[in-house]
DNA sequence: CGTCTTTGACCCGCGC
DNA sequence: GCGCGGGTCAAAGACG
């Protein structure tokens, strides 16, 4: 997973209407619209916004090439997606304080090579990497967004099972750990209200599911939308 | 009886 | 090294 915009797509946050040219060369138009499906909605439900005229003014100076790369474009959307989510749910954002899930070292490593900014794609260091010895660690991509509802646990269109819960230092509320339960699936989230205004519900997903939702088997919904949920 | 939730114990990382 | 806090395990109980 290249970006966190890919990632949000991939996790059914975000549908993505935009065709990403994969040719080098050339200029392509950046988004002005967009629509994403919170987790926590049915997939019916989907939130329909044009992008700020402002946040693209932010990408100018790169819009003033004539020659970008599919790459370069690709980047200056996820920024103004991302930005522009960020502002619109307030709520939806990458966890900066990832911690460890148990995984594949491999899988890390591989996956671990890409980033920009200074900071590796799952900001694994190889000193970190060394700690690893009979317990494997991941870090799997995350992400958690802030929905109001008097339901914790919202149909997200998965089956999980509860394998935890915690008070949580400084709120009144704890907090619970899910995890899919479809078999080989390592997807966890967590659920839990927050302490300022215990309305709001913080659901964080971490990880990537390996199948489609059980309620598009079950309803034998059109399949092109459950490929939305492939991840 | 199988599945799911609850909950105390345990593990691990991190800060001091 | 130690203590704290978050995350996970797993036994026991609840439920359909």
């Amino acid at each position: 997973m290249s970006s966190t915009a890919q990632a949000m797509i991939n996790h059914g946050l975000l549908e993505d209407h935009q065709d990403i040219p994969t040719q080098i060369g050339g200029s392509y138009p950046l988004p002005t619209n967009l629509s994403f499906t919170p987790f926590g909605c049915n997939q019916s439900l989907k939130i329909y916004t044009t992008i700020p005229s402002s946040l693209i003014a932010d990408a100018s100076p790169c819009l003033n090439d004539t020659l970008l790369t599919s790459s370069t474009t690709k980047q200056i959307r996820e920024d103004i997606i991302n930005s522009h989510i960020g502002t619109q749910l307030l709520s939806l954002q990458r966890s900066s304080a990832n911690l460890w899930g148990w995984g594949d070292v491999n899988e890390c490593l591989i996956s671990n090579k890409k980033g920009h900014g200074g900071e590796d794609n799952l900001g694994v260091s190889s000193m970190k990497m060394k700690k690893i010895k009979a317990r494997r660690k991941v870090r799997e991509p995350r992400f958690c967004f802030k929905t109001m509802s008097d339901i914790d646990v919202l149909d997200d269109g998965y089956k999980w099972r509860k394998y935890g819960q915690k008070v949580v230092k400084n709120t009144q509320h704890p907090r619970s750990y899910y995890r899919c339960t479809q078999d080989n699936c390592r997807v966890k989230k967590r659920v839990e209200r927050l302490a300022e205004d215990p309305r709001m519900v913080i659901t964080t997903y971490e990880g990537r599911h390996i199948h489609s939702p059980s309620h598009d088997l079950e309803d034998s919904q059109d399949p092109s939308q459950a490929n939305n949920f492939f991840w």
